[in-house]
DNA sequence: CTGAAAGCGCTAACAT
DNA sequence: ATGTTAGCGCTTTCAG
């Protein structure tokens, strides 16, 4: 590893000097030669900053802190943590990536990542929910990624849970389902309400009048089945708008037991359906996909244009948004759903 | 942040002195007095060491590199993630992981983590192969994780295939199957031949010929479903061992289309199904678990000691145990994979 | 325009 | 047994 004191020795000049060429604070302070001389001589020895030695002097680190709960059981984190990865890299800076159970072990990460002098934090719950940031993140910059502030002071990236229930549902009128129903999450979240208000409002635009029965709010456990199984017997639902792949799954197998076949007999749209799932049975089945990577690459810019003082070039940041496929798009067919941007509210 | 500065001068002794002791080198050097009054002190201030300041004078950093492509596509990578992680954590390293595509992003990322100064490198394949360690990494510390080097010159913790297979098998066998097909994968690769060694094996050790006809090794494609459907046509099996998730469902859909039933018509034994498969549709089918997290926390176990130079407490490693379940173990029933330690060899 | 000097927080050889 | 000193590699006043 080359040093600036070797490339000050090699060239002539002081350090001093060549760390001004090298961060490019030189402009009308060092002669435009002998500051040439210094890059060339910087990539000649293929001279690399030693990011720890500024960091000692700067106070900054140029790494950012990743909090996550359950990061191993969930195979969309993944995707999440990719795209903060990748655009952390594109601006220079290095994520940790910790996951914790339980509070205990949450503050200690934390006080581990301020040890090593994060410059901000990303606070991430795996499926979006309200949720409190801890107390010992307040002078940090901070993004929450996938979830919401209780106290709404901390910006947030998450899906636009609303716009996935409508288009959803619409898509379930457009293949003409005449009762539509929803299965949903039991849990109070985000995701659950927006996406039923999503499911409310397109059948209400339809002319549709909502009907309750049509709603199951399940748990993901032994009574779901039960419950989906009812809703079949009881309902006779042509239509179905999955919480997820999950809920999915229990549509599937009560229709294979009653000899209906999706994309034939009922119509299913799900949300974000596991690989798995779709390449292997190729089912009859549309899918709305949240877009986990640019999830995290958008949360990334975010916290480093707080860090920064400065807004980043969003135009790098691949925001999905919305849009429906056309009705004859080849199954299973995904919709793509967009990104919502929460600031936090000043105080 | 308090300093050892502001503990020296509180209590009135050197920087040094507090150095040597919160270091715990004080035994026989500092006056155990002093040193008492300089912990005290310590804990009341609340101290915590400086990683970054004391890594530029040690060129130690306790900072670990994990290299992994695809991260974000398969859903088991964060489980040998969490395990690296919390192994880390028990002995004070922290993680850096990165993922890559190709080669060029790869020997970036690699350049970016020893200019941070990490003290070592796990390198891992999502799915166990023979792999080649970058030529880049040849003078750290490097543990592959479900992989093996191909030069044979690098330790890696990798599943041990071939009892995947042999303890899958043996399951069939004990359900008494008289036709036991294995519907592989058609890559090459040490998790296929193990496993596939270890079906023949149980076999022959039972007195079974091995039938070629019975084996079906397919890509995770389209025509794997015509594949795996010829099977039932031609060979009518009764007992299936399976690659993996996606051959499972290959042979679920087959078995649904002939009206037969999983767990009485035939018996499926599959390897690390995923949750949701698990959980929703409750099959009636055994599924042998690589041990992910203990994966990663081995690893991180062995990549430490090669660091530390010397032994670090396996005990406190979580590495699983074959074991095959009793027959009348409650359905999903699961079969627990152990873990393959290959040293490298000395040359 | 350039360089000398101080120092970020810590470690370690060397004196005392 | 304890303190002094000299850095690790870099940034940043402040003189010249």
């Amino acid at each position: 590893m080359t040093t600036m004191k070797e490339i000050a020795e090699q060239t002539g000049v002081s350090i001093s000097t060549v760390s001004l060429v090298l961060n490019g604070r030189d402009e009308g302070r060092v002669n435009p030669a002998l500051a040439k001389l210094v890059r060339n001589k910087a990539t000649e020895l293929g001279y690399k900053i030693n990011p720890l030695a500024r960091s000692l002097r700067t106070n900054k680190t140029r790494i950012l802190g990743f909090i996550s709960e359950e990061v191993a059981t969930t195979p969309y984190a993944g995707g999440i943590i990719l795209g903060a990865q990748d655009a952390a890299s594109a601006y220079g800076y290095m994520l940790f990536t910790v996951s914790t159970d339980g509070k205990a072990s949450e503050e200690n990460e934390i006080a581990t990542l301020k040890r090593y002098g994060v410059d901000g934090f990303f606070y991430s719950k795996m499926s979006n929910r309200i949720a409190h940031v801890p107390e010992s993140l307040s002078d940090y910059p901070v993004v929450m990624v996938d979830a919401t502030d209780y106290e709404n002071k901390v910006p947030s990236v998450e899906p636009d849970e609303f716009m996935i229930g409508y288009d959803a549902t619409i898509r379930l009128l457009q293949a003409d389902c005449k009762r539509i129903a929803y299965v949903g999450c039991a849990e109070n979240m985000i995701a659950q309400d927006g996406r039923l208000a999503g499911y409310c409002t397109a059948l209400q635009e339809a002319g549709r009048a909502f009907n309750p029965s049509l709603v199951c709010n399940v748990m993901n456990d032994g009574p779901a089945l039960r419950a989906v199984n009812k809703l079949f017997d009881d309902e006779h639902p042509d239509g179905f708008f999955c919480f997820n792949d999950a809920r999915a799954w229990y549509v599937y197998e009560c229709a294979a037991r009653r000899g209906l076949t999706v994309g034939k007999d009922i119509s299913v749209v799900g949300v974000d359906n596991h690989r798995v799932f779709a390449e292997t049975l190729e089912p009859q089945l549309t899918t709305v996909e949240l877009p986990h990577y640019e999830m995290g690459y958008w949360s990334a810019c975010k916290l480093i244009s707080m860090i920064e003082g400065k807004d980043v070039d969003t135009s790098s940041c691949p925001s999905a948004r919305a849009s429906l496929p056309p009705l004859d798009a080849p199954i299973p067919a995904k919709i793509h759903c967009a990104l919502l941007e929460k600031d936090s509210v000043i105080s």
